[in-house]
DNA sequence: ACCTGAACACCGTTCAAGT
DNA sequence: ACCTGAACACCGTTCAAGT
């Protein structure tokens, strides 16, 4: 990679704003919140230390910027949940969790950051609506659920947010090793068995 | 505040550690994480900036015994729900939950702290440890609603930390205003409301 | 033991300047 | 428009030294 001297030299092409995302991303994976750094993303993206200030206000924009990809990644991966079992509301709903907990064993950093405290700062509008697109997702499995009366009648935002919360516990105690108990995998069938318990009260 | 020529000039009478914990739940609370540094804990303990140094590893080491207080209040709200319902395992469960989303709303900062990612590097062992306890608690809680007939029978360990997910979850989304509808309040009714289908799914 | 100041590499942010 | 280097105050960490 990086092998200089081909055709075009302009500077990423109007990408640099995904660029520095992007670069902001890998360094949350390979390392961590503490490593993160505006100098070492722009170095990263190959740009001068003051360049990302043309995209971004400060570090903390930056930081809600990386926070946004990843409710549209697990947005996507929440997608896949309806894909996988059309007509059966019962399995998207599980899917759902599984896949909240997959991305945040996948992505530990990323799913702190996601909840670290940008959102209550109002660091920016598009990350609250990013937010609020994935509960949406979950308010779409939840009413097609009543439909099919696997659950109970009812607003749907409330069941739709205590779902959500339950898989995001879930997910965060699962990345942080609380859930597992002697070996260190994730146990699908026990998130299944655990996600199911709350489909069944919300049955009633 | 801040009067020198007090009788005794002794630093910190050997609570400089417990001085450095405090100092930077101070700045967490009332700023966020980004503004906590170490030196700016240190000033705040009227101790050189290397001070630190004598108690805490690295700024990683600090951080940590930080989210470790963390899980000691956690701990302490979570014992009030059992004193105030002795022999009342239905609502000893309820008021752990509502304490647990008033910690997160009360102490946002220092909630997204206590699972960062500190827990996962496996920084501190005493983190583990902390939160493990707090886990306990939560076990005794089921183990008393399942021997009052109230939850069914099976590993407490896995109902235990099925709730505690839903209390976390909960508690992340009121903190990060994604529970809330219109108001910016935090509904308790609805918070027990929430946590009362999982009981229900737990019964059977 | 516990604390200190000097030093170093690194950081966030601003600014005047270049194309 | 977009990018740059110089500058400044601040940061984490190490080290030699003081009591």
């Amino acid at each position: 990679m990086d092998q200089s001297a081909t055709a075009t030299t302009t500077y990423h092409h109007g990408g640099l704003r995904q660029a520095l995302i992007d670069a902001g991303l890998a360094i949350l994976n390979e390392e961590n919140v503490l490593a993160l750094s505006l100098r070492k993303v722009a170095k990263r993206a190959d740009v001068s230390h003051t360049a990302p200030y043309r995209h971004f206000k400060d570090k903390s924009d930056l930081l809600a910027a990386i926070a946004e990809e990843g409710f549209r990644a697990l947005s996507a991966e929440m997608k896949i949940a309806f894909a996988l079992f059309p007509e059966d509301p019962r399995n998207v709903l599980l899917e759902l969790g599984r896949r909240y907990v997959g991305f945040g064993v996948q992505h530990p950093a990323q799913l702190s950051l996601m909840f670290s405290d940008l959102l209550r700062q109002g660091v920016s509008d598009s990350l609250g609506e990013s937010a609020f697109a994935t509960l949406e997702l979950v308010i779409q499995a939840i009413t097609a659920g009543q439909r099919a009366n696997l659950l109970k009648a009812g607003d749907p935002q409330d069941l739709a947010r205590t779902y959500w919360a339950l898989a995001h516990g879930l997910a965060m105690l699962s990345k942080e090793g609380l859930l597992a108990t002697e070996d260190n995998e994730v146990d699908q069938d026990k998130i299944t068995s655990q996600l199911e318990n709350l489909l069944a009260g919300m049955a009633q």
